[in-house]
DNA sequence: TTGGGTATACTCAGTAGCGACTAGTCATTT
DNA sequence: AAATGACTAGTCGCTACTGAGTATACCCAA
């Protein structure tokens, strides 16, 4: 669901065709969230069965037609159904991806460190590319900054947890 | 990958019966991690086939015969593998549920405010639970940690968009 | 004695999401 | 002139995951 409010809040600010919305997408939420091409066509389908959207045919040069997608009244209610649903309830994040943690000590603490710290720099050099995103673009200022929080929060855990790995 | 991580060091540290897996993730990482009970039986099933562990029948009463999975040599290298590598990669998190607030002008000031409280609520009431946890049980500890930081990166995150809602 | 809870085992069918692909036009570079 | 890459449209088939269910045995309270 949350995928739809997505693509409905765009479309409310403005409509877009496809590609467009693909871009937007890679270009300033690519990193924050998930969501690929073929799920923005196929939820874009199902909202059209269900009255949601309405698109029309646009030509620009010989490039294939552009489906150009708008918003309709119901889609605007489903929006707004979606929006406080959304908000006002928290889904927990699954930090599986944090697994390996747990058996940290399977390995010697010097490796066990290095690992460590090669992820770690990969946090912060996504990081660094949030924050720097964060200057530009209007309307998702707010995913960003949560996100840099988060990631801020995560190297500060990891930080933690190198110092506290038993010396080598 | 990350799931059968996680199984195959649970088992080294111990053989366990399916029952046994799913309640030990239900009471220890349920809130932190997203696998459910026929998912660790479909991956029980999965790596028997690959080799990496073994299972014995063992009746306990009258009950349906236990199946008691182990580790095999096959199974600590490829834990070894993983560990490795979810240790030295970071996968990035989607925070595609907090959508929401790239809209929350659409809604009244006053209205954003009280769907983002409850929504706060719900992420505190967690982080104590996580809280909570935390002092019990050996071995999972920093997944809890992890959890916690991040739960209070989300509270500060919302008390602070919460006070940046222009005025009712 | 019966109805819930808990111990134990799954399985099945459904869905959501995505990797990899297809198909065509135009603009620019080499 | 040929090739590459950006612009535009998707689709198709796969897989991983899970909701909901099925089955048996035991134990305790009402």
């Amino acid at each position: 669901m949350e995928r739809k409010l997505l693509l409905l809040g765009m479309l409310r600010m403005q409509e877009m065709h496809g590609y467009q919305i693909n871009e937007l997408i890679d270009a300033h939420l690519g990193t924050s969230v998930q969501i690929k091409k073929p799920t923005v066509y196929k939820l874009l389908a199902v909202m059209m069965d269900d009255g949601w959207i309405i698109s029309r045919e646009e030509q620009a040069g010989n490039y294939p037609a552009r489906r150009v997608y708008a918003i309709t009244p119901q889609g605007e209610t489903a929006f707004q159904q979606l929006l406080r649903e959304n908000l006002s309830g928290y889904t927990p994040v699954s930090y599986l991806s944090n697994i390996g943690v747990v058996y940290l000590d399977a390995l010697p603490a010097g490796e066990a460190a290095a690992l460590l710290n090669e992820r770690r720099q990969q946090v912060e050099t996504l990081l660094e590319k949030i924050q720097r995103d964060e200057h530009h673009h209007g309307g998702f200022q707010l995913m960003l900054s949560h996100h840099g929080r988060h990631l801020q929060a995560e190297t500060a855990w990891l930080d933690e947890v190198i110092e506290q790995l038993p010396p080598a």
